[in-house]
DNA sequence: ACTATGACCAGCG
DNA sequence: ACGCTGGCCATAG
């Protein structure tokens, strides 16, 4: 079994449960949200966090800063990100349109 | 104490 | 629009 998230895992799911529909949030901004509480962390260590623990919440609005989306489950993020009509352009999503800026959970 | 490897990023060519 | 470089930071060997 995985071992349970620790704290600072467990703030990073609760801010990408903020991310609303139809839009996404780069594991950057979403770095940058939980920083802002922890002073800690990184656009990596969020991607990490994602790998291991992001069936939890909606991994699929989490994508890199460029709008490109996660290698390994790339198809069914698409497709979840489509059917909540967020904007793309060709294989990416359109980050000017569809980008959010997460805050942290408590703030 | 390295070295290597990630669902990453910004800057510069 | 790529590709490279250096930065990021936890984990594994």
């Amino acid at each position: 079994m995985l071992p349970p998230p620790d704290d600072y895992a467990e703030l990073v799911l609760d801010t990408v449960a903020t991310i609303p529909e139809g839009r996404v949030a780069s594991y950057g901004a979403v770095a940058a949200a939980v920083r802002e509480v922890t002073g800690r962390g990184s656009a990596r260590v969020v991607g990490r966090v994602m790998a291991r623990y992001g069936s939890e919440v909606c991994w699929w609005r989490v994508v890199t800063a460029s709008g490109a989306l996660a290698e390994r489950v790339a198809g069914e993020q698409r497709a979840r990100l489509r059917a909540e009509d967020v904007p793309f352009t060709r294989d990416r999503v359109d980050m000017r349109r569809a980008a959010w800026q997460p805050s942290p959970p408590g703030l």
